[in-house]
Parts: structure tokens; C-alpha cells; sequence
DNA sequence: CACTTGACCTGTCCGC
DNA sequence: TGCGGACAGGTCAAGT
């Protein structure tokens, strides 16, 4: 698969590496894959389940059986890029994919047909090959015989198995900042959220998921081209008008991902049937040493939060 | 308070 | 051909 990969790019001139640099699930990869599996896994009974360590449920093993096995799945909710799957146990998996995690779905009757694998989407051969494999943490099998996997190759994703109604509770949603699709997120509220980090640069607090949730770092980087904002503005000194640009940028580019079916790799859009995605429509991220199709000039790649950033250092100024 | 660094991990690429 | 180091980046904790 990655030769393919490799391949293909190679051959229409736009290498890259592709095949260990992943797009990271953010808010647009998380819904896609929440739909995906509202379609695919709703009502299904779980029968059993596997898992590889403490690591993936802090519940004890005991627990965990017990409120997984016989439970069927109610519904399916995302809130910044954390997926909660709601059972009929009163409990809920709570999960985050973070990098690479990826939720694969196999069905029992099609197996090779219709293999269904969200998420981070690395292309291993085991999406050609057989699950599970050495990445595979957990497995929930449902009555019909088909299955969910919970892929993960650096381990860095977690699942949580807690009553449905304490999952409000816990830290990771407590902190987490409005939602950007939803109709409150309006620019005021933008605006106000923004002003809590007046003197910090704007890319940092795109990324801080406290003040608005599901933005990483394709989409910040992808907004503040749209927006002509430089990454490491401080908020403080952005004009009202670029602010207002910045804020139909993420709204605008989030809804276009979404779209889309995300920013995730070839392999994945063909399995969900789905023309294009994202990444494709990328202005900055990842074209470093390319034109600014604005403005002509090379775009460049700096450091700003710890992360790779990518904008035009013509339209993309420091303050102005 | 703002910012940086390190930790958590694995696989891949690059230079030697 | 092999090996070490850099890198990918979501989040949290600790240090400056």
C-alpha cells in the first residue's frame, strides 16, 4: 500500500511523505468518522470484547466486561475531537484518537468489501491485510459477527468506559473551549474568547483547545492564510476586520473539511466512497517551497507553538 | 501569565 | 547496507 502510495504521488509530481506523516484527526476527521460509525455501528449489541492493557480501559478489566458485553450502542456524539459513544448500560466509551488513531469497521457478511477504517489512516498493508494487527488495541465484536477496531499505532490515543452522565465531567470536556460549527459560536463570542490571550500569538491559541475546541494545526494554519494573519501575531494587535476574516475562515474551512470528509489519505477516501478530500484544497500546510497561489511568492515553513507552520510571507504579515 | 521543553510513542526519512 | 538522529503533532505537566 505504501508503494502505491508512493507511487502515485511520485507520478503526479507532488511528493511528499505521505506515508509516515499522517493528517492528524481534528474537528472535520472526528466527524466524519462520528457519522461514519452513527451509519455503521448504531444499534448493534456488543458480544465481546478485547483489549491490550490497562492503557486503553483504566476500568478494570472486570468492569469493563461487564458494562461493555450485552450493551448496544445508542448513539454517537462528538464534541471538539473527542468521539462519546453512548451505551445502553448508562455507560459511555469516551475516545481520542489524538494522531493515529483510527476506528475500523469490518463487516461480517462483506468482509473484503466493506472495510470501513477512520481516523488518522495511516497506510499500512494491514488495510489490505487482516485485523487485527500489532497497531490493534482494542476490539469490540458485535452479535452479527462484524467488528469495530481501535488502531493505534503510537499509542498515544486513549478510551475511557464511564457512566454516561459523568462524562460532562471530566477534566478534558470541563476545560474545553465553544464549538466552532454551532450557530453561538458567533463572532462576539470569537472575539471574547480570543481576548483572554491578548498578548499571545494567535497560532497558540487556535491551537489551545480551551478557547475554541477541535482547530489543530492543519486548520489553524489553513485559516490564518485565509485570513492573512502571520502565526505568531500576538491577538492583541489583529484588526477588527482580520478578526472578523479569521472567524469565517475556520467556520468556512472546517464546514468545507467536513465536506469533504476530511483531511485523511487517498486510502481512506476511497473506502468511504468519497471524491476528494481536504487536503487537496490546502493553500499552506505541508507547500512549503511552493507559490501562494494569492500572491505568487514561496511558502515557508517556521516553528511557532512547537509545531511546523506554514504561511506566505507576503500575505502573511507580523503586524500590519 | 506566556512560552518552552519534555514526555508519551512508533515508523519513516535523511545523512553519514 | 545499516545506524543514529530528526521529525511528525495532541495534550498535559513541569520548568523558565
Amino acid at each position: 500500500m505504501c508503494s502505491i502510495k508512493y507511487a502515485v504521488n511520485y507520478v503526479l509530481g507532488r511528493w511528499s511523505t505521505l506515508c509516515h506523516t499522517i493528517y492528524m484527526p481534528e474537528l472535520p476527521e472526528v466527524e466524519t468518522v462520528r457519522s461514519g460509525l452513527e451509519r455503521l455501528i448504531t444499534g448493534r449489541i456488543v458480544q465481546d470484547t478485547t483489549f491490550d492493557t490497562q492503557k486503553s480501559f483504566p476500568n478494570s478489566p472486570e468492569d469493563t466486561k461487564a458494562f461493555l458485553i450485552g450493551a448496544r450502542i445508542k448513539s454517537i456524539h462528538r464534541r471538539g475531537k473527542v468521539l462519546t459513544i453512548d451505551l445502553s448500560s448508562n455507560y459511555s466509551l469516551v475516545i481520542h484518537l489524538k494522531m493515529t488513531g483510527q476506528l475500523v469497521f469490518i463487516d461480517s457478511h462483506a468482509r473484503l468489501k466493506s472495510k470501513k477504517r477512520f481516523g488518522a489512516g495511516h497506510p499500512n498493508k494491514s488495510l489490505l491485510g487482516d485485523l487485527p494487527d500489532k497497531s490493534t488495541r482494542v476490539k469490540l465484536t458485535f452479535e452479527d459477527g462484524s467488528a469495530l477496531y481501535f488502531n493505534d499505532q503510537r499509542k498515544f490515543g486513549w478510551m475511557r468506559l464511564l457512566p454516561t452522565v459523568e462524562v460532562p465531567e471530566i477534566d478534558f470536556f470541563k476545560r474545553l473551549g465553544p464549538e466552532p460549527l454551532q450557530s453561538t459560536f458567533t463572532r462576539e463570542l470569537f472575539t471574547e474568547r480570543l481576548m483572554r490571550r491578548k498578548q499571545s500569538r494567535i497560532k497558540a491559541v487556535l491551537l489551545d483547545q480551551s478557547v475554541i475546541a477541535g482547530i489543530g494545526n492543519i486548520y489553524a494554519d489553513e485559516s490564518l492564510w485565509a485570513a492573512k494573519i502571520h502565526p505568531e501575531t500576538r491577538v492583541i494587535l489583529i484588526s477588527r476586520s482580520k478578526l472578523r476574516a479569521l472567524h469565517e475562515a475556520i467556520i468556512n474551512i472546517l464546514r468545507l473539511s467536513i465536506e469533504k470528509g476530511g483531511s485523511t489519505d487517498r486510502n481512506y477516501v476511497d473506502a468511504e466512497g468519497k471524491k476528494g478530500s481536504y487536503i487537496q484544497f490546502a493553500k499552506v500546510f505541508r507547500k512549503e517551497g511552493k507559490q501562494c497561489e494569492r500572491c505568487q511568492s514561496t511558502i515557508v515553513k517556521i516553528r511557532s507553538a512547537g509545531r511546523g507552520t506554514h504561511l506566505c510571507p507576503r500575505c502573511q504579515r507580523v503586524s500590519q
